[in-house]
DNA sequence: ATAGGGTTAG
């Protein structure tokens, strides 16, 4: 039997909470009385509450469950289990903290059961603090109170202590089970560890075999995202090949994992081998969501379609997330029309489907009409996100609009009281930087009240060499060797802007320091569908058995063109050649080899879609206008920021990009 | 009693 241990003075209970449930409120400030509760044991004789308290639970009314389990001398474990559950389905942490009172008061204070529902409550209401102080007061941890521990300080992406109180649990001898490791994991992608984070998911890997959890689809799962969020693609895929069962979501988690690790050809090879072998496994929301992030990043539009095809014929076409990557998906593809009729059709809209539309448009170079979608997003009721922002942000920086994209900035705290982030302040040096406003984008820079990262850092480089900012740029890059010494970008960056300024010496220089680091330019490719393939095509081509056939090609259209007016543009090349051999340097450009093979292996009038890894080089843009013009082809080319879309002779980008 | 994959940006 229950010994009831009270009164109990406050501090023994476990926090300083209001003494006196008249203060509870469910949302907002607890200090505001309510009339209808009152705090009087004696009129409440000895009968038992718990019926209608539970029924008041049941029902959705909180507040005056909580009323009546405070006049209730004798509550039971099940009244207070549906209590803490009503708490977490009102989101009310103050109606917590008098439920969690009145349990230790009612002598349930060590009740592991309940410690478990309250640490759980506590870390779904996002107060990791609490969860840890129940924790702290238990004094009987089952697995069970251990497990709801490490998933909280997991959801708060707490991994240094997380992994602290896991050392702990083993060196006590409690046995981790399998819910124990999915937790533990998620611990190890958190990114305020000092130690390093995949080494320690490695050593958990190693302890799920020791322990014989190999077989565990939940576990399992858990570990190929880890390596999945850590980058670590091969990892993953071993993990996946040797799971002895696999069920859809391990299936969407590796899909997932090549999408978003640029490999969208394998995410999308994947999701054919699983239609095709897995039966079982039948695609969800979860799985199509991932296969058309992978169309969207190929620009991949037939594929693109195809999987449409298949989300209404599956009926999935009324979920949110699915209507959501489909705007961007069609947008990512040069689809605006479609990407539009998408949204236009949805039934139910979120914050994220009017980003979606916004950022479509943005990165086509429609900055008036991106913010004209902002605009009407806020004129609807639709609170702005801090992602709303930075597409705002982002498309007014593509399409040059300084002063809209300055009073939009300000806006975000007066307005609409969001703190700007370091990436909105990376937009703003973007789009003034590119305006050539680069005195101003150092000022705001130094005006900043957190140190600048590698973000602001890389926008202000970016536009050094837009603007061909040789001082600025040292300044810059020297910050970003410092914040990100492997990235090979920001050497090769800074290498390019010296070569524009002829500086061959600090090219040399440059080149070598990134060679002494044992790092690499990153080989840039292009990629363009035809027929529904992918092709993937390098700039030192040496693979693609058309290659003979291209090169030929572009030399006689290299010189049609130079008839119509083309000059290749040398100065893009940082090697110190002659310009004959720039010239073909700069013909086997991976943009200008796919435009190639798009053209050959395309019917007449077909529009020709192509995605770069990198940011598309000034001489290809400029071939790009002419062919488009030569051969009467649209041309679609994505790089890594944003669209063109060559026509007649001319970009829709209007050259500024 | 507790658990795994996904939407917008850069």
């Amino acid at each position: 039997m229950r010994v009831l241990r009270m009164p109990l003075p406050v501090k023994h209970g476990p926090f300083q909470i209001q003494t006196h449930p008249s203060s509870y409120t469910s949302h907002a400030s607890p200090r505001l009385p309510l009339s209808f509760v009152s705090f009087n044991p004696s009129t409440n004789p000895a009968n038992n509450n718990d019926n209608l308290i539970q029924s008041l639970c049941k029902q959705g009314y909180l507040k005056q469950a909580v009323k009546a389990l405070y006049s209730d001398p004798n509550p039971t474990q099940k009244t207070f289990e549906l209590l803490i559950y009503s708490c977490v389905e009102e989101n009310s942490l103050s109606a917590a903290l008098h439920v969690h009172r009145k349990l230790v008061l009612s002598g349930f204070g060590q009740d592991p059961f309940l410690a478990t529902k309250l640490i759980n409550m506590y870390c779904d209401l996002g107060s990791v603090d609490h969860a840890c102080k129940v924790f702290d007061e238990t004094r009987e941890r089952t697995i069970f109170v251990w497990n709801a521990v490490l998933r909280a300080l997991a959801k708060a992406g707490r991994g240094e202590k997380l992994l602290e109180l896991y050392c702990r649990m083993n060196w006590v001898g409690v046995k981790s089970n399998r819910f124990t490791y999915t937790f533990v994991l998620k611990g190890c992608v958190v990114s305020e560890m000092s130690i390093c984070p995949l080494k320690k998911g490695k050593e958990i890997h190693a302890h799920i075999l020791r322990h014989g959890f190999e077989g565990c689809v939940h576990v399992m799962t858990t570990l190929l995202d880890v390596y999945a969020k850590f980058g670590c693609v091969s990892y993953a895929s071993s993990v996946f090949g040797a799971m002895p069962t696999k069920n859809i979501v391990s299936w969407s988690a590796m899909i997932a994992c090549y999408a978003k690790n640029e490999m969208p050809v394998k995410a999308l090879e994947l999701f054919q081998v699983m239609m095709l072998e897995a039966c079982d496994s039948v695609p969800n929301p979860v799985t199509m969501v991932s296969v058309l992030q992978a169309c969207a990043s190929l620009a991949a539009l037939e594929n693109g379609k195809l999987v449409h095809g298949y989300v209404l014929r599956r009926g999935l076409d009324s979920i949110l997330p699915v209507l959501n990557t489909l705007i961007t998906m069609y947008g990512r593809c040069g689809e605006i029309p479609t990407g539009q009729r998408v949204f236009d059709y949805m039934k139910k809209r979120d914050v994220v489907s009017w980003n979606s539309l916004i950022s479509i448009y943005g990165m086509h170079g429609f900055g008036k009409k991106a913010i004209g979608i902002f605009e009407n997003m806020i004129h609807q009721g639709v609170l702005p996100s801090y992602i709303s922002f930075i597409t705002v942000l982002c498309a007014c920086s593509h399409a040059g609009l300084v002063e809209e994209g300055k009073i939009l900035f300000e806006s975000m705290l007066n307005k609409y009281r969001i703190r700007p982030s370091m990436e909105h302040y990376a937009c703003i040096v973007d789009l003034l930087g590119r305006a050539n406003r680069l005195d101003e984008a150092i000022k705001l820079i130094e005006s900043m009240d957190f140190k600048p990262g590698r973000t602001v850092w890389g926008s202000l480089l970016g536009a050094c060499r837009i603007q061909c900012n040789v001082e600025l740029a040292e300044r810059a890059s020297s910050m970003l060797f410092e914040l990100e010494p492997n990235n090979a970008g920001n050497y090769v960056l800074l290498s390019d802007i010296y070569a524009k300024s002829r500086m061959w010496n600090d090219v040399r220089r440059v080149r070598k320091q990134l060679e002494s680091r044992g790092l690499q330019k990153i080989p840039s490719y292009s990629r363009i569908e035809v027929k529904r393939k992918i092709y993937s095509l390098v700039s030192v081509e040496e693979y693609n058995p058309q290659i003979e056939e291209l090169r030929a090609f572009l030399t006689t259209l290299l010189t049609e063109i130079k008839n119509q007016g083309y000059v290749p543009q040398t100065n893009v090349v940082i090697y110190d050649l002659d310009e004959e051999e720039k010239e073909v340097i700069l013909l086997g450009h991976s943009g200008k080899l796919a435009v190639a093979f798009g053209l050959i292996n395309s019917s007449k009038g077909e529009t020709i879609r192509i995605t770069n890894n990198l940011r598309l080089c000034e001489d290809c843009h400029g071939f790009m206008k002419f062919v488009s013009k030569f051969v009467n082809r649209e041309i679609f080319l994505r790089d890594v920021n944003r669209f063109h879309c060559f026509r007649d002779g001319v970009c829709s980008c209007g050259d500024y990009w």
